[in-house]
DNA sequence: TCGGCCGCATCGAAATTCGATATGACCGGG
DNA sequence: CCCGGTCATATCGAATTTCGATGCGGCCGA
């Protein structure tokens, strides 16, 4: 999912190997997160097992990884607060707090916020806050989530933002894959949405990347007319028709972003 | 607040300098998250700037620290994605969030779940999942914000599941302060609420980490009977009084802390 | 009982990291 | 208008720190 993020090219003689090589660690946790010992670690890495041996010591010692009763390693809940540290940290996020709580009062469904992500080629966005509604799968809950810019209605949203070139370029480099069944692949009707949501200032999306859920997004822009992230509103498809959805949703999605734009 | 946690003794052999000093960047925001030049990292750190400057552009490079228009650094998104992977890889939170979503639905009030840490020593909880009701302040709807444990209804009812001496322990070695005018500084009252919460099976709590907020909590046990970590209910004394809360509550919450208990 | 993987430990070699120092840009004040 | 301070960035020789091969004893399943 998250792989070769190393674009703000950097000067060799300043680069910390055994740094790079903790997060490499770490982040091959990404792949499956589950509890790992040293050889496996060491082979989903890329490192040998003495690399290993000392990034995962050292980890544990911080509290990045925590061990079970068999030795092997896990993450440590020290992410959470790092995680905490940076929504803190973001100016965005803590604007629209209040705005999507009353968002969320109002739609009485799941409300997201994600952020575009120019750092990872913007090929992917993030869920930085979600509001649940009644009841909700596992991942949708969870912050952190990230989901291809081309198959998500934030994603199409802002990219209905940029310029044709940019949009081509994006698509181009994303890896078209089925996330359903109903998952749009054909980057003719990708961009056609896109195309469609910069004149609706929204875009809606059916399915596109779970089962059985209407999904809307307005974007939200910088001082320069960039995208920096969406405001979501999400249904079921048992209670909603699309034009219904969109009728009644559409505008406080939109008055949101607006509200969160700048 | 997330102070010394080294407590895995550790060889120095195998201990990377260079890691180490990598987490103290990070942790440096955890004091102040905002962006901040080389200098000042060095300084929040307690590093030299060419480590401070070696350090930010292998971050940096990898999306863990971005850049501001000015240069400066702050913490990267890619936070986000590493805490997912933590949450995504934690049973009880997996198992934990459906029962939540029913809590959050009957009780109508904020519904939290909380993780007991003895490897901070167990004088914080951190919060791994919430779940707001209509309307909540920034800071309590993010995952990973940690409360002393001495002052949260959930940390007490962890608590009343340890022997009296890890208790006094555990009070021995926190650091009582007033997160509100209304918190119990007292040691021997916060004695005495623990001893409470264990016949009760549950704690509650007004005004004792937020102004106006009154929280309920049951506490889950692992397969040897310790704490893990607490389910809360929280709501808002404009709505609520001690004695409704606590009828219509308690009840609720021990049982949703009771399925997740094994 | 064997073989393989486990975590843990050791150690000499040298690559990697260290930290002092330099450059030029920028900013605000005198 | 030109200082003095701070900024990000870059350089470089020294040596500390990291590297990775190797060894140990324990555990588990065959």
């Amino acid at each position: 999912m998250s792989q070769p993020h190393r674009f703000p090219t950097i000067d060799d003689r300043l680069f910390l190997q055994s740094v790079s090589r903790a997060l490499d660690v770490i982040e091959a946790y990404a792949a499956a997160p589950r509890p790992m010992s040293l050889g496996e670690i060491a082979e989903a890495a890329g490192i040998n097992k003495s690399a290993a041996q000392r990034i995962g010591q050292t980890l544990l010692s911080r509290g990045y990884l925590e061990q079970t009763e068999t030795g092997r390693l896990k993450l440590g809940r020290l992410f959470l607060d790092r995680s905490f540290d940076y929504l803190r940290s973001n100016e965005l996020i803590e604007r629209a707090t209040p705005v999507l709580t009353d968002l969320r009062k109002a739609a009485e469904e799941r409300v997201d916020l994600s952020l575009f992500d120019p750092i990872n080629d913007s090929l992917s966005i993030v869920y930085a806050t979600r509001m649940q509604s009644k009841r909700e799968t596992f991942y949708a809950t969870l912050a952190g989530r990230r989901q291809p810019t081309y198959a998500t209605s934030g994603g199409r949203a802002c990219l209905a933002l940029l310029p044709d070139e940019e949009v081509d370029d994006i698509l181009a480099r994303s890896v078209i894959t089925r996330l359903t069944p109903k998952t749009e692949t054909d980057v003719e009707a990708i961009r056609a949405a896109v195309v469609q949501a910069r004149t609706d200032g929204y875009c809606l999306g059916v399915e596109q990347a779970l089962l059985g859920e209407i999904a809307l997004a307005a974007a939200i822009r910088d001082r320069q007319g960039r995208p920096i992230g969406a405001v979501h509103i999400a249904g079921s498809l048992s209670e909603w028709t699309e034009p219904d959805f969109r009728r009644r949703f559409a505008p406080m999605a939109m008055e949101a972003a607006g509200a969160l734009s700048n």
